[in-house]
DNA sequence: CCGGGCATCACACCTATGTATAGGCGGCCG
DNA sequence: CGGCCGCCTATACATAGGTGTGATGCCCGG
């Protein structure tokens, strides 16, 4: 089933300094936002795979990794939660690096706590609007991949706009056949009009990229 | 017509220190960039307006006006053109700031001759890709505004996934009306299938949002 | 005032699409 | 081995889409 995303927000703060943990948290519970904390970035990759929507904020400099590394890491194991920095001792072109790579803020401490909390729910409202468009697409995968081999083809052909005698041609198969996949396709995907059905397999495109290469 | 986009790059320096200026001309001429300086964002403003594609060079402090301002100045003024920044001065949340207004780069002074190359090809490509996107969409738009009022109407509802007959009725005219108006939509904008002219009306919709606005 | 663009509609004809019915062939799993 | 499923095909019918011819009325600008 697809994710419902009704929860409430989860805030990931890693930080190997506990009263900075335990600041974070207070300053979190306040707004009435939870909150994990967790001293290295390895016992969040390890803990954590929670579904629910939320953001991360984490100290540049860790015992086990630097705050950096853990971001591509991030994007690389496809875990697309937000990121808010905090360091301590940062410069500019490490502020920089981390807004390059997709982090939603980048705060030196010591912050004001108005900044944190607008950066974090900057990041949560980024996570929300993510896990949407996530859930859609993931729910057009699925359905793509009841379909058989056949009805794929043949959805992926007929989007380009080509008629189903040329379809039928490409395939060598008959028209009549490709009628009836692409009717099946149509059903499957839940698609009530062609046009659904291009827009759907628009959406599906870029993902199917990544899968075949 | 359509740029053709086919001409050299154009990257032009806003630094208020002439010496600066003439440091960067130098450094971009020697990889073959043409280079424009200018000694106030006013300058710029009101001299270029160039079609050719490029980018910004411009230090965060400037007599006349403040870099970020002037970054926000240039997105409100339509103006897509990638910046990147410099600063002799700059602290972390300034960077952030011109990172998250979409800034390529921002590189404190006394920057390495080989980054600020990167920041400016990265920016060059950045200015490329937008342009064919820009490209595509206006001709679509301009296509679009050549339909009369009824071609449009019925464009955009066929578009959706109606029937000829439905959009009939949406629109209080009889169905052989429609067919007149979709065929004269296709041809106009030159979609040779019906797949196209919804993919049209997709990369349309986000255009005319903001006009009627 | 007339030509042209716009919008409307009708009739006719052809093609494309959608679906139902019915059947053949091969593979896989219980 | 006997189904079931995927895949293929055919005939037939109904509906939707596309185009041409012809025609009416409106409005605007030359």
């Amino acid at each position: 089933m697809r994710q419902a995303t009704n929860e409430k927000p989860l805030v990931h703060v890693i930080d190997d300094d506990a009263s900075m943990r335990g600041a974070l948290e207070g300053l979190f519970d306040s707004v009435g936002l939870q909150t994990q904390t967790y001293a290295t970035a390895k016992d969040f990759l390890s803990a954590s795979l929670s579904e629910r929507p939320g953001c991360i904020v984490l100290d540049v400099r860790l015992p086990d990794m630097n705050g950096l590394e853990f971001q591509t890491r991030l994007v690389q194991t496809g875990i697309g939660i937000p990121v808010v920095m905090m360091t301590g001792y940062g410069d500019i072109p490490m502020s920089v690096h981390a807004m390059k790579h997709g982090a939603v803020d980048f705060l030196p401490k010591p912050f004001r706590d108005q900044d944190m909390l607008d950066a974090v729910m900057a990041a949560i409202e980024r996570d929300r609007q993510r896990r949407v468009v996530e859930n859609d697409d993931s729910l057009l995968k699925e359905r793509f991949e009841t379909l058989s081999p056949r009805e794929q083809e043949v959805m992926l052909l007929v989007t380009t706009g080509k008629m189903n005698k040329q379809v039928a041609g490409d395939l060598g198969i008959s028209e009549i056949t490709v009628k009836i996949h692409r009717g099946a396709a149509m059903h499957k995907m839940g698609a009530r009009t062609y046009a659904e059905l291009v827009r759907m397999a628009d959406a599906l495109k870029p993902k199917l990229g990544k899968l075949g290469r």
